[in-house]
DNA sequence: CATGAATGAGCTTTCATTCAT
DNA sequence: CATGAATGAAAGCTCATTCAT
């Protein structure tokens, strides 16, 4: 990594706020694009794997940029993992759950987390190189922990809403229960082609896909429940 | 990859049984000293970041051994691939299980796991290569199929016994079982890194270690038991 | 070289003598920083180790500036050469010698040089860059006529002054007398990386740098006096 | 600089002496080849300014070959600095004197300095660049005390005859000595582009060559010599 | 069988320079 | 005047692979 760490923040002198001009405009612009291009080539090929120039192509940009906006390679990949983790922290700020309906609100945080594994593949795939790599760049990040989960906290709201009806078990820990809800997101998408392999059949089959939702939100329902729901789960809300 | 160069087996398969002589032992040697120092720096540096110089120095051999006995960089991925679903495979079939109690038997199944996959991190780092290629190496592999998870197998026994024993629920099918068990013991040792960053707490702790896996039985249990079982659990075998 | 951007010299040279505007005295500070920082890091890391990034960095400024005022790379080379020669002669102008005292003169001269020399060891360096690229650079210089030493017109009148005063000896050159100096000097902060390897000694120490210097004396004195110097030197001077 | 420093040193296990393969003997003349293009064009561009392809191309080889042989572009200058001071020593070693003549003895060597250094001008640009880069390279060289002046010994048994025989001054070191003779040689090589500009005339010319050097001869004569020498010199030994 | 030598493509990075405000 | 953005060539170095004993 260099050690200047010169990653530039594009223009932006903090000064008064002011129209950014045209050219400050198409500088963002081709920031982003290298980000994004990042983004995906580092995703399908890893950090070895993908190379600057790759990236540079896929943004129609010029290697020399990468070292101009970002410095290096490697605070490239810093600066794709800070994104990828914004990303998802603002998807999940979006969640609208209702509290006083902890055990659909729970649903719905399972499916959220399972969507959105799926839908964004390279989340799933950079974060995997970055544990490759022991962790390395994550920890070179400032801004890291900024985005450490704000899940465990809403899980520990839905819990507590859960155990104060009733319904919930007092001593699942949100923390716990969070990992417990990645897991089975995350293994599914992560390891989806050799589980493919071995279990000979395709688990990116729309109803594959339903089938394990509705698997892991049972099983995670029945780790929280204290009594365990109706096979459908729906009338156990009900039974309230 | 080279489909001309046929990856050497070491001497000779045909021909009548006779000891192998010091020359064989030796190749028999290099070959499997190549392997293992693959599992090692692909582990640690994935398909792109493992050299094949970096292998043959960890091996104490040459970067040309490995094209005698492997063909190619990737057939050697394969190989290694292989291995260690040989060694997974090996390890499940010396899992001593009593079909009579099936409670007992699944907790010995999730420890089992749990333990294989932190024990043997090259063996969740290369699936993760593999999978970060999509799989593409396993789909050659003529063996893979041979390798194929004889877990579910188990775990299908272990269910019925169950079932039988009006212990598990009939509708928990042994792969969905399995891919539970397998994500909790994956998720947790393939993103130890990240997941210790953002929950800021070290996740390889003994503790830590521990804490995780009688979580994972006890949501394991949850999932099949027909009744919830108490929180420590042994209490629902006895109660059988 | 581009021979079409000529250096700018900084505003107006044409047009009638006037108080230079906050503009001007500006430009003219941003283009002496970027000279000065030239000559460190020329003298340092050479023409080709010297990066017009660590030059503007250096300064302060921007790359684009060195184009602006110096046209290119080579030109503030050739900018900073003439610059570094400029110096050296204004501090020989400041040289206050008595031609009535020939000898005392004269090793005013000798510690002149080697005091210099070492206490601007970017002189020193910047002319091995240049001799490197075998005067490459000086021959384009329209100045570098100008900068020719006034020095060996110096010893001329000293050596002149010492002869008729039957001190010296008449068939000594100016030009050879120069060379003689100026090589102790040079040779000797010039090669005091390898020379201390070699010898074994540290030849920036203050006892070696002075121990040098009254060798030094030593060796252009006998060269010149018609009778050799009594050790000390003061008393040969002393005897006149 | 590589940490490995895997500088190959061309076969030769040391074993017992065989005569070498004909693919030794080609990979010692790779070796050399780009050892010798290597002098060459450091001599001419420096560190920086000579790329390992230039000289890969020089020495008809490839770049990769430079890594194969030396592992970097840094140890093959080490190398280079190496096999120069290794000439120089040899060179020096053939020089035949006679001590019972100090004076010619010393011209001899005086001579040969000269003469070596203007033969050799890669050995002065290859000691410049090193000494710009602050003698970086030749403290890492183990070999570098090996090649330690033996001049300075060379010269100490000259002057010590030479004082026996009341010919030299007896408070001149051989080591102040051997900095003087090797200040005018070099210097004059050094510089001479630089000179030659500013003294308006050729310093390569034989007459200038063949001046400088009497001159240079005198000069460290009159330094050592207790009577100062006729202009010829010859009477002076002639006068034992 | 084993191994040193060779090869060319590709890698990350830095360079000097120009463009467009 | 000053400056951020862009550009393409070239740098040092590593890669997987093949050759020749």
């Amino acid at each position: 990594m260099s050690n200047s760490t010169a990653a530039r923040a594009v223009a932006s002198r903090s000064g008064p706020r002011r129209k950014p001009g045209v050219r400050e405009r198409a500088a963002q612009a081709t920031r982003e694009s290298l980000l994004r291009a990042a983004i995906k080539v580092f995703a399908r090929h890893g950090l070895h794997g993908g190379s600057v120039e790759k990236i540079a192509k896929a943004a129609r940009s010029y290697d020399r940029m990468i070292y101009y906006y970002f410095g290096s390679k490697e605070e490239l990949f810093v600066a794709a993992l800070e994104e990828i983790y914004r990303r998802f922290n603002e998807a999940e700020a979006r969640l609208d759950l209702d509290p006083a309906r902890p055990v659909e609100s729970l649903r719905a945080v399972v499916h959220f987390v399972l969507d959105y594994y799926r839908r964004n593949p390279e989340f799933v795939a950079l974060l995997n190189s970055e544990n490759l790599h022991r962790g390395r760049h994550i920890g070179k990040s400032l801004r890291a922990r900024e985005y450490s989960s704000p899940a465990v906290g809403i899980l520990d709201a839905l819990l507590r809403s859960g155990v104060s009806q009733g319904l919930f078990r007092p001593d699942v820990s949100a923390r716990d229960l969070y990992l417990l809800i990645a897991a089975t997101g995350y293994f599914y998408q992560s390891n989806r082609f050799t589980l493919s392999a071995f279990l000979g059949e395709d688990l990116e089959a729309p109803e594959a896909i339903e089938h394990w939702e509705s698997f892991a939100q049972e099983a995670v329902l029945r780790t929280v429940l204290v009594a365990a729901p109706p096979p459908d789960g729906a009338a156990a809300v009900a039974a309230v």
